[in-house]
DNA sequence: GTCCCTATACTCGGATAGCAAGTGTCCGAGTATAGGCGG
DNA sequence: CCGCCTATACTCGGACACTTGCTATCCGAGTATAGGGAC
């Protein structure tokens, strides 16, 4: 089981997003460059959000990308499911249908047992997801971070956005 | 984000194995044929699940798998761990030491806040699925069956015991 | 009738191809800007 | 000096290769069984 890594940069992307001032924009190379990861790779990632609703982006020049709303606004969850393309875990296939105790298919049960345990935990780690926003991150990093580093980050921020 | 199908079959597999007679073995093949799966591909699951401790192998003619302890005793945290490679889902690859603000690696703070999250997320997931055992599973299946099954299901055992 | 031996058929187990999805990259379409020109 | 126009440089966005890991399979090693033979 593997969470796309895209969602790591996602998270990452959005966090810094919200650091900025109101208003202002970073385009994609800026942003990757930030992180160090490749800036094309990283630019389809800020697209899915962009296709989510959770970012916004201006073309042309000094154009680039911005939050679409509030990081209070914006859950994990939300990020999460705008990255990965599918984020049900566990998909049954209904075996319990097959072999040689099958029946008519209406007889059974809506969902099987062993599903529903399954979708159950999944259930429980969407919650948690749904329960953190994006300010959460910004509030932890501000409280955790070096000052060195947040030196450095207002000093790029100031030379980047001109 | 996808879970490997095996999962499926091996929680199937041990809810199957643990509604035979005790003591009783059911070879793979036949474990795979009740389930309507690739016979050769459901054995190589099987073998992860022994490798885990959990289901026992016997060799030669009337060999087979049965449990290695009682279905109570099984969690689906067990079989899932025993089946996926890396149950860890989200992997911090910490960029935010990366970039322009990367500075000192001793001066950041243990785990990232971001990570920290999605982490808990996991923990949350993974609760759940130590909280349910095969035994609960064999329970909603008993509960659940249509009785057209069980007796399908019973008459095959018979035949396949000898 | 009982015990032992051997051949057998069946089991598991690891090593080996195939395929799908995620990973990584590139170039083209579109746009706000900045400078130059005219009034 | 001010406003408009045009060329420009920069942005995003979708279409195209590559690699990793899951999916699927096979054949060989090992073993408990079942039958036959000897005592």
């Amino acid at each position: 089981m593997r969470l796309s890594e895209g969602v790591e940069w996602a998270l990452h992307s959005c966090t810094t997003l919200a650091l900025l001032p109101p208003d202002a924009t970073l385009p994609a190379a800026r942003l990757a460059e930030f992180h160090g990861v490749p800036p094309a790779y990283c630019a389809k990632h800020l697209q899915e959000l962009r296709a989510a609703g959770i970012i916004e982006s201006t073309a042309g020049r000094k154009g680039g990308y911005r939050l679409a709303r509030l990081a209070s606004e914006i859950t994990f969850w939300d990020v999460v499911q705008a990255v990965e393309s599918d984020t049900r875990a566990f998909r049954c296939t209904e075996i319990r249908q097959r072999g040689p105790t099958a029946i008519a298919k209406a007889r059974y049960s809506p969902v099987c047992g062993i599903a529903r345990v399954m979708y159950g935990a999944e259930q429980a780690w969407r919650r948690e997801l749904e329960a953190r926003t994006i300010q959460d991150a910004v509030d932890s990093i501000v409280r955790d971070a070096d000052p060195q580093v947040a030196v450095k980050a207002l000093r790029w921020f100031q030379e980047v956005l001109t």
